[in-house]
DNA sequence: TAATTAGTTCAGAAATATATGAACTAAAAA
DNA sequence: TTTTTAGTTCATATATTTCTGAACTAATTA
């Protein structure tokens, strides 16, 4: 593969990556950006490289920067003596990952259980099955609390 | 606490719900329809009764019905001799709660796994860190599926 | 000091999602 | 046969989200 067909390829990937990202809440031109920063082999991109890019305004790079460092996902390094911000996917915890999946597992255990707790009938149709949920949820909780600190113990090195 | 005293309670819950599985990517009224029929002790409700409960329109009851059932998670029996339709909410496989995780994590997974073979250099720090992610998400979906096996053979008859 | 650079802010335009009323169908009841 | 019931469909109204241009700030350079 030539360095221009990669390049081509990725930045289709880009588009790709954007779509990803929207599905978990971002705004489109966030999506692109994070994905930018993420498919590419340039791991740096400045303000207006972003802008040129993606061929947004201003204004919307602006704004979807500032949601991806509130969202702890991108952040920038700045270089002595140079005014430009040089962006970059932030190297978070690998864990992150999944941790946000154990945050709502969490939500969906502690949700049904404050509807269980509102039923009158603990033996109906639907109160079992709640309760059946909520047992394997709390399973699956605590078994990933488990797998987590099994994961670290035989990887203590790297990440 | 009354009757009264529940239902009231009951349907603020209905609203917090909505709100919750909008967070899901349910529409509004999806999402209260879902609500009301999780956390109401009264399990099935008529379309006219849906309507009336949520003070909405029956075009509106009738496209939110049609999303929730499309997203298998209600569903509607019939009575002999009559024409109405009683919705309740699906009774799933519960693991389907934890299911839908596990093909997100497949899906970022595979994702950054396309990521990594179009990276020009797989030693760069993103790379690595993408390889990092790749390995710690494929330990924890095969772990999954494990304790999944794992949770049913404790727990055969219930479910 | 004037011009340029590197952005930010914000009002409003454009796009998208959501909800509604009105007209409709198809079955059952009067 | 007419009316009522139980919804569906669709054009459009309403609300929300997203994006942009224009005006701005604050630092640097000429």
């Amino acid at each position: 593969m030539t360095s221009e067909e990669r390049i081509k390829r990725q930045k289709e990937l880009v588009e790709a990556a954007g779509r990803y990202y929207d599905k978990q809440g971002f705004q489109p031109i966030a999506g692109r950006i994070l994905g930018l920063l993420t498919v590419m082999d340039k791991e740096q991109y400045t303000f207006d490289e972003i802008v040129e890019e993606l061929q947004i305004s201003k204004s919307s790079a602006s704004n979807a920067l500032r949601i991806l460092e509130i969202s702890n996902v991108v952040e920038y390094i700045t270089i002595p003596g140079d005014r430009k911000r040089y962006f970059q996917i932030k190297k978070l915890d690998k864990f992150s990952l999944v941790d946000e999946h154990r945050i709502r597992l969490k939500e969906t255990s502690d949700y049904l259980q404050v509807v269980l707790d509102l039923k009158a009938n603990k033996n109906s149709e639907n109160s079992l099955l709640i309760k059946n949920m909520i047992d394997m949820l709390n399973y699956f909780l605590n078994k990933f609390d488990e797998l987590k600190k099994e994961y670290m113990a035989n990887n203590q090195v790297s990440g």
